[in-house]
DNA sequence: CCAATAAAAATTGTCAACAATTTTAAATTG
DNA sequence: CAATTTAAAATTGTTGACAATTTTTATTGG
């Protein structure tokens, strides 16, 4: 029945993004400390796989590592460095936008599709986890495929900045935003899709 | 006498930042491989502290990391994502630099003096590897003393801008560059230190 | 009762062994 | 000889054990 309490052997990879998106949904409070046993007992693995996740969620900016203390949520951000942060993901999701409708072929945006349909039913039904969750799949797509080499560097910005105010936000409102965006993709009008993808990043 | 026979040991922080500039410095080629027991015995440790050092780098992006198959070296940035990597860099060290020259103490000034003279230092009598290593090490000064929150952002972004263009810089115009900078920063002249940056960094 | 000290528990750091997978080399077949 | 199959080697993935460090608890002395 608990979430968490389901003992599945998972990867890596899963335990990495699981962990984000517990950490975007605020389900652990700032600086406090997470413990590499507990959480490899919840997945089920030993701690190997836990530490590497918590090397991958350093990085990115959302855990702060000190040595032989462990890990812990990092604090909040302040309001000037959260406006750097907004101006240089939306620098980087333009150029990657711009290039995604020259490239993207019919597998693309069926699949752009999918994860705009996936990201409404959060809306609607799921609560914070679920929407922060397609909410970054749904971005990832269009900046993984435009370049691989800028997903990194995207990926620790937009995590930055959800941790922040992921909470306050009108679920409508960002659906028409979404909406709005992979419109202006599916009929390659770059102006408009730039110009609705800033109004949903600012 | 060969650097890399020393037998040492090693924490899992210098590997990483040991690996970081020998990457930077073009010692691996693009594409090829890095095995975790060759650099285990190379570093004198067993492979955890390897894997940990390998997560971190392939977050930054200078490694690729696929499933059951190991990491390798990236392959190249394109021009223009290089292009739009430059523009978040300069815009999130204009912001550290203003940052610091507000808040900076007698402290931080001694350091700073200390890591400029050691870059001026490799420049004179190292090769790449070192100009490299204390290059980032001086920039990284500023950036992580203005935000912790937002140096592994940057850190990111200055390594793979480094590896694409680390052959071909002149020392000469390097150090003046980093002076201009650093005098600047000394009697706290934004303007001059920012413009004195853009000119570094593009 | 409080502060300082000492013991115990909890936690992280590292390692070596084994399992699973991939790569390379050898053998087989047409 | 080339293509395929099979066996061997190399490499990564995961684990449990033990060492080093930090944190918590218990003890002691004033």
């Amino acid at each position: 029945m608990e979430k968490n309490s389901i003992k599945a052997d998972y990867t890596r990879e899963e335990i990495c993004d699981i962990l984000r998106s517990d950490l975007i949904a605020g389900k652990y409070s700032h600086d406090q400390p997470l413990r590499e046993i507990s959480l490899a007992r919840r997945f089920g693995v030993s701690r190997g796989p836990i530490r590497d996740a918590f090397l991958k969620l350093t990085q990115e900016g959302s855990l702060v590592y000190e040595t032989n203390r462990g890990v812990r949520v990092h604090s909040a951000i302040a309001d000037e460095e959260r406006k750097v942060m907004m101006k240089m993901r939306l620098d980087l999701e333009k150029y990657c936008i711009s290039k995604y409708i020259d490239e993207a072929d019919q597998k693309d945006h069926d699949e752009l599709e999918i994860l705009l349909e996936r990201f409404k039913c959060s809306c609607l039904r799921d609560s914070l986890p679920g929407v922060a969750e397609s909410d970054l799949s749904l971005h990832r797509h269009w900046v993984a495929r435009a370049s691989k080499n800028l997903e990194p560097i995207w990926l620790g910005l937009a995590v930055r900045i959800l941790m922040k105010y992921s909470r306050l936000e009108s679920f409508e409102e960002s659906i028409e935003e979404h909406d709005n965006i992979v419109e202006a993709i599916q009929v390659k009008n770059k102006d408009g899709a730039l110009k609705a993808l800033a109004l949903n990043v600012i």
